[in-house]
DNA sequence: CCTCTTTATGAACGATCGTGCTAATTGCTC
DNA sequence: GAGCAATTAGCACGATCGTTCATAAAGAGG
């Protein structure tokens, strides 16, 4: 029998993985249970209410992909190179299928959108997170004179993260991962026509 | 009561709605009837399985999207200005919610994704279908001049999807319009970059 | 008007959902 | 090793799910 730490992460990364494929709502309590081998209440009770384990879920998806895309990327000082290791990370946690149904926030952001609640506002959180954090790559590498100073960083994130997020969408479905090439390519180009030192890579 | 035929487009048409927000899963016979004011076996009749319900709806949310952003485009002659159009427009329909939930394929598109079956074929085959018309579009301004004749039209079409896709995502996700102002000044850009004629609007 | 096919209803089914409640088991502290 | 707090199991509940079936209502054709 596991202590309580214990069953909540191995809990959470099963969760992870369900949601991933079926949905945040698509993952039942009784499933989980099942396919952990413990019973259903002892899940329930760790966490108190469903809703409770939806948004423990995504706060261990947020963990995973800092682990993953952030904190990797932070290791390369602020610049273009910084901003393009995040979009490289990003584009290869989403294509090594860190979880097996894609981004998992491209996932829960397209369920909960438009349905107000503690879940909805968990996802837009850490979306709004890593947006700011692209945003703010991009600033950091135009005021470092590595962008050229005329360039709109704000829109530039939106429209790297754009490439990354339709990369997700379009190889998941079908499943064809040269999406994420179409991506990188353009994520590149884009970046190199702006850049006024060299790309890493 | 009413004959075959209107039920099922009622039924359809509230289904899509509900899809739209709760997703395709999410959708219950229960509920439909219950909003519609039918009896449960009514609807299910009329379809057989949720899953015959759920791919009329995908079918029927083809046919709105058709009318209204295929059709219309279409009526500008091919080129730019076709290509343009079917950008315009389709950011117009999201950003109108023709669907209360944005866009239905983005909600269903991220739901079925990643789980096989013939929902998610359906889905698969109507994004594909858009997929290659915004291609055919790029290609046919290409040869017809209208666009430098070395440019990649498969890239190009890729991304401006991609712009379309994330303003979706944001702006829903965000309660926040600007990303469709994004997305559109994203596309007008990059597709000004690469025409040899002014754009139209 | 009677008949026949299409369409809609109502009740019921087994399954599964989220959620309480109680009892048994575990690990830690003395 | 006894006692205690934290954790897990077991069982039951009401609700809702998709689905089935027998039956009633409604339009079309003779």
């Amino acid at each position: 029998m596991l202590r309580g730490e214990q069953t909540r992460a191995l809990v959470l990364t099963r969760a992870m993985d369900i949601a991933s494929v079926e949905g945040l709502d698509g993952l039942s309590i009784g499933r989980l249970a099942g396919e952990l081998e413990v019973s259903k209440s002892g899940v329930f009770a760790r966490f108190g209410s469903k809703e409770e384990l939806q948004v423990a879920t995504v706060a261990a998806a947020r963990e995973v992909f800092v682990d993953r895309v952030v904190a990797p990327a932070l290791q390369t000082p602020p610049g273009v190179g910084r901003l393009w290791r995040l979009c490289d990370g990003w584009l290869s946690y989403a294509r090594g299928r860190v979880f097996p149904g894609g981004c998992f926030f491209f996932a829960a952001a397209a369920e909960y959108d438009a349905r107000p609640g503690r879940v909805r506002d968990a996802v837009a959180a850490a979306l709004a997170e890593w947006a700011a954090l692209l945003e703010r790559a991009a600033e950091d590498a135009r005021q470092l004179g590595q962008l050229e100073s005329t360039c709109d960083t704000r829109q530039l994130a939106f429209e790297v993260d754009a490439l990354g997020v339709a990369a997700n969408a379009r190889a998941v479905l079908h499943d064809d991962d040269t999406a994420y090439d179409q991506a990188r390519t353009g994520i590149r180009t884009r970046l190199a026509a702006l850049a006024t030192v060299p790309l890493p890579d």
